[in-house]
DNA sequence: CTGTTAGCGCCTTCAC
DNA sequence: GTGAAGGCGCTAACAG
């Protein structure tokens, strides 16, 4: 508990009433300006600060905004609150980080603690919602916003991207360059935006003429690790040209996966990415990838909320942001990956073999 | 602003007086069981849940911890801030997240808005630290820890890491393996920290008899991109057979900068890097590395931020903590450079021209 | 122009 | 056992 200067102790000191100090340092009119020389004065020689706890259960408000999110280091979610955080310090309005660890019951509580007074609103990124969670914020009427909801169909305000355009074009960027072998890592299988960007992924190679190999498509979580093994048992099981991934951090672990097996990306193996995380232009080669708008979607809800706060109905309920294909260095036209890897495989076993060891250690 | 219930509303449906109501939920002696019981079903039936703001200005303090920090994205202070986080949760309390910028006016005027009755206390992930800030800190007698400040010196307690022990034994290690010409990239100059590392990395040299030679020593910022690019010269130019980065970014640059020229990491090119964040394990080869414990230190600030609010005067002030070499796959014996990039230079220039550039096109 | 009153929602104190 | 009074620090509304 810093020390604290009141506004009665600058009253008194000032000789007038704590009313004309509010006043005055509100920039209220009426004041004599000789009074209000006098109060400033005293205010500055104090170092009083009106205390905002107080000057906010007055108002019945908090002036902070809940976040929940999935953690405090996926990348993920943190450019969206960073989008959210850059859109708020114009309003003044402080943020309360939380994480749920996509823990349904974690993040009802969550909202029930936030909701007792300490936050106007809340936005949530990548919510699990169950119903209760949203029977609850219906109930006790609490503003909010989500952003890219595990299930979409959920009935409250949310931004969302075009999952099933960004995933058709980057494949159809794959096809382009003469893939047709392509491998698809899918994320995890319980979220709406995992199906519908492996929707993109069939109609892109329906289209092309293309038949879809259910051996070639397998589900994975959201990580570096689960992409890298799910990379290497695709890649030594049914030699594919191209992985397309569900995510960012799944395309790395395929990357590393290929590298592992000693093929070269992009020449000898193309890998696809979803998301853009800074990582992505941040490695080399740089990865190519389908760009969420990661920013953005956390300033337009940040928008979307502050609107509802300021009493506005929200016009839209849905807001869908597009995505766009990001080609770097991670795709190039197929090599004979069979003749390779049978190369590979009949020379250095070992080599490779201590290579993945090093990695994999406390991966 | 959610709908609420006050402890007004379910005093008058149940038929008592406020007083009772919270004396009944805050499980205070002295009511009938009868009332208890009317109260509590009352309670439950209305959802009332008593508002925090209220109760917080009622008992002089927020609850709430100001934390100070780089940015929302760079991992090193997230790791650090997903400490503070845990410690912090357990006591109840939540986290005011904010970011500098590195920016010395910033991150005062922070402290000055999150000190007029918003936080209780304050901690500060690699502050800046002006004179004036300390000054305001003191005046205002605000509970503040620091972690890792630029200026180590400073007159607060503190946590920090042995930074000097960190970097001798990761030299050691390189030169245990036989590198001799050992490049290295300092991090940003004014920070206290890169002196005392690149102290360590001169010693390691001295002591196994190895002159430090300075046009192998460069500064460059914490990033990828500028490591990336001061690896390129330094190996371009003077062939060093390993470079000690006094940042894991630096060195995923350094690692991807080697792979640009051609060269083979670990076989062909040693890169050490110095902090550990999560991405060094997950990547290929994994990064090795000086860790330091910042989940830890986050932690111990927390822990110490806790005991100075509960009153109780700091032991220390200056707590430090371990640092540890931590080997993964970068680092190897070293292999002829001189012979490897006469070669690689000699053969193929435009292949590797081009895939720098793909990579550093958005970098 | 300035001050008094009142109340945001809660809880400590003390009387009944 | 229960409740009335009062106050945390601030400001809206009204009174002087």
């Amino acid at each position: 508990m810093p020390d604290r200067v009141t506004i009665a102790q600058v009253a008194e000191e000032a000789g007038v009433s704590a009313m004309t100090v509010s006043n005055v340092l509100n920039g209220k009119p009426g004041a004599s300006d000789e009074t209000r020389r006098r109060v400033l004065d005293v205010a500055q020689r104090l170092g009083y600060q009106p205390n905002i706890s107080a000057r906010n259960l007055k108002a019945g408000r908090s002036g902070l905004i809940g976040v929940l999110t999935l953690d405090l280091t996926t990348q993920y979610g943190l450019e969206i609150v960073r989008g959210i955080a850059d859109e708020l310090a114009a309003a003044e309005r402080e943020l309360l980080i939380n994480a749920t660890y996509q823990d349904g019951v974690r993040e009802m509580e969550r909202i029930e603690f936030l909701s007792r007074g300490l936050v106007d609103g809340v936005l949530m990124v990548a919510p699990v919602l169950d119903e209760e969670t949203v029977e609850l914020l219906r109930r006790k009427n609490i503003p909010c916003v989500v952003i890219d909801p595990r299930r979409q169909d959920v009935a409250l305000p949310r931004v969302i991207v075009d999952n099933y355009e960004g995933m058709r074009r980057g494949v159809q960027h794959l096809l382009s360059l003469g893939h047709t072998r392509i491998g698809y890592i899918r994320g995890e299988s319980d979220m709406d935006s995992s199906s519908i960007r492996f929707r993109g992924f069939c109609d892109a190679l329906t289209l092309a003429g293309v038949e879809v190999d259910p051996r070639l498509v397998v589900d994975c979580d959201f990580t570096y690790a689960h992409g890298f093994q799910a990379a290497s048992a695709l890649i030594g099981e049914h030699r594919p040209t191209a992985i397309a991934a569900g995510a960012d951090l799944i395309a790395f672990g395929a990357v590393d996966a290929a590298r592992a097996l000693g093929l070269s990306v992009p020449d000898e193996f193309s890998v696809l990415g979803f998301d853009d995380l800074p990582q992505a232009s941040q490695s080399f080669p740089g990865l190519t990838t389908v760009r969420q708008p990661l920013h953005d979607m956390g300033q337009t809800a940040a928008r979307a909320l502050l609107s509802i706060l300021d009493g506005q109905r929200l016009l839209l309920d849905r807001m869908q942001l597009p995505t766009e294909l990001i080609v770097r260095g991670t795709t190039a036209a197929p090599a004979d990956v069979d003749a390779i890897l049978d190369r590979l495989l009949a020379s250095s076993r070992g080599t490779s073999d201590d290579a993945v060891g090093a990695s994999g250690q406390d991966a």
